[in-house]
DNA sequence: AAACATTTGTCCGTATGTATA
DNA sequence: ATATACATACGGACAAATGTT
């Protein structure tokens, strides 16, 4: 009998696992408001599950920063300000500056193609209007250097603040977000600077690949 | 009967933060070896707590990356690498690279006073061979930098960051880390360019306020 | 291959603490 | 001020999964 090749995971994922995925999505895309309060006897039941995979979660979700938790008092989701986008953007673009310097040390031939490719599914997918396709084709682009540059660190917070900008999205525009065809010619810009192993370019390149639109978000508030 | 006056926090932690605390501390000062296996069952005696609050400061020391949990299986604490200084600092001087650019732009006069204080605090504890007082005065004034960049994820994401620094040099070099006079002349030309509001030469100044002790500390391994 | 030992995952009861009437 | 309701923090028991003999 063959076995199937793309057996990645198992996935058995645990309650507790589910239950923070779960909550996290509920979140981010405003199901739950911020300030709301969350009782974990409620949730538990809504989930089909104990409080004790909650309660879990919840502490997770605590220390990503999606909820606040005043210890023996009670527990809400985080609220949000127009102006935590003038935080989380900078503070991305530093992670990925830095991600694109140490890519541009060591990438590889085959990378910057596979770049291109992504780049040319992005920009396919703006020109024919899918932005959630091209937003996921971004989101994989940026992804790839960030695993090029091979540090855990950055590729940790990064995916982080990803949760928290997407979250803000939904919460003040009620989607996750639009891309323009500016991104596609940064993205090709920062390429060429990787190919070149430009370091000091490939961070520029891709600081006004993140900054630009987060001044183009801000000013649509 | 007077009241003492600095009863800021009624400090009553609970079991969880207790054992989060108390077995980050063991992870960091390598009570806890890096790979070593961790029972929840065995700490959760140690500690005189049950197995709930254990389970629950394990799970964050996971998302903080100071411990590997393998579902269902086991739990251990992660190893650690000569090299992965060569991506903890990088991250850690664009993170304070950011925050000396923020700050450089908001800074008050009383703040850089404090800033030149701490500095000579400091410098006096360098030369009167006090290595873990300058070790403490050096973090106190990269603190306050980043209160007043006033940005919470670079915050969050720099305390981590230390952690791990803190970690590795406890179990490469056993001891938490030595300063040396060259760190605060750095810190004086940070402060001179903050004063000045001149983002650009704050951040270049940090930068190699930070990659500096790296580079000598990767020589000395 | 199967039963065992070990460790993790989940449930639920209870005690503690906080807010409200 | 006291009592009441309610939510959280913790403990202990059971269930499930893994590795081993």
């Amino acid at each position: 009998m063959p076995v199937p090749t793309n057996f990645s995971a198992p996935v058995r994922l645990s309650a507790k696992e589910r239950a923070f995925t779960q909550i996290q999505h509920w979140i981010i895309d405003g199901t739950l408001h911020p300030g709301e309060k969350l009782i974990d006897a409620e949730l538990a039941e809504t989930l089909s599950v104990s409080r004790t995979p909650i309660r879990e979660a919840l502490q997770l979700l605590e220390m990503q920063g999606l909820v606040m938790m005043q210890p023996g008092k009670e527990t809400r989701v985080r609220g949000v300000e127009k102006d935590d986008i003038l935080k989380m953007y900078p503070t991305l673009a530093a992670l990925h500056c830095l991600a694109a310097e140490q890519a541009a040390k060591v990438i590889e031939s085959e990378q910057t193609a596979k770049l291109n490719d992504l780049n040319t599914a992005f920009r396919f997918a703006i020109e024919s209007g899918q932005p959630y396709q091209a937003m996921e084709l971004d989101e994989q682009f940026h992804s790839l250097i960030i695993d090029i540059a091979d540090n855990p660190y950055i590729a940790n917070f990064s995916a982080s603040l990803q949760i928290h900008i997407r979250r803000f999205k939904y919460v003040f525009l009620k989607q996750p977000g639009t891309s323009t065809l500016a991104s596609a010619d940064e993205h090709e810009a920062l390429i060429v600077a990787l190919r070149a192993h430009d370091a000091t370019l490939a961070a520029e390149t891709m600081r006004q690949n993140i900054i630009r639109p987060m001044n183009e978000l801000y000013a649509n508030l």
